[in-house]
DNA sequence: CGGGATCCTCCCTGATACTG
DNA sequence: CAGTATCAGGGAGGATCCCG
């Protein structure tokens, strides 16, 4: 999608982020991804450590991730059903520009916060 | 927000992501800053780059933006009304991170593809 | 030109209940 | 335990009109 001509900026940064963004914006999908980062998990493991997210929408977040080849999911057929959540090294891959931009967040939210609470005083 | 006690996760990358993203994840927010990247524009040059987005959705992006600091909004008092939008410096230090997350998405992309297609056949 | 205000419409999402 | 199915509400987003 997203056929455009711009000559100016089609050097490196327009395409591919809003695209990404929707593969991995999904509201839970970061948390789904910190939370695998560090080691598979079942899913309730996820629906507790998440807290917040219902379970339609942890099903949902993991279909598609798992659609889009960003975990894997394992079904081990015991009495009491047993499902794993792994991230795949596509999503290892991932982790570091998500770190970086985590950073950047850290370092800025201050600023964000301060930009906003002036605006919001001078618009009232 | 978010008040939790993981201990496994609570390292680096958690906190701010789900955050930051709303803040420049708004669907249009992000080809905003890509645009602006190239240098300061104007309403509607940015509304013809864009390309898709609505008037009410690019004001209301502009501002969500201005509030948060990213860009400045300058009014020219011209006969035919001008308002010029730039990049803070808040902005163009969020401009490497997302270089790196659009350079991971360029690499990527095929493979998500191949995974979603894959796992389409599979489900069918 | 650069928006603000209004209306209207989906889609996303949560809540709940049911199943293997 | 690990989901699926269904229903209902709210908010995001588009279209349109109007104004400085």
């Amino acid at each position: 999608m997203s056929q455009r001509n711009t000559a100016v900026t089609d050097q490196v940064t327009d395409c591919p982020l809003p695209e990404v963004l929707r593969l991995i914006g999904d509201k839970w999908c970061i948390q789904i991804l910190v939370e695998l980062g560090a080691g598979p998990r079942r899913f309730t493991q996820l629906e507790r450590a998440i807290e917040g997210v219902s379970r339609r929408m942890l099903t949902l977040n993991l279909r598609n991730l798992e659609r889009n080849g960003l975990i894997t999911r394992t079904v081990y057929p015991d009495a009491p059903p047993s499902v794993e959540y792994a991230l795949t090294p596509l999503a290892e891959d991932v982790r570091e520009p998500l770190e970086l931009l985590a950073q950047w967040a850290r370092r800025s939210i201050p600023a964000l916060m301060a930009a906003r609470h002036a605006y919001d005083a001078r618009v009232q």
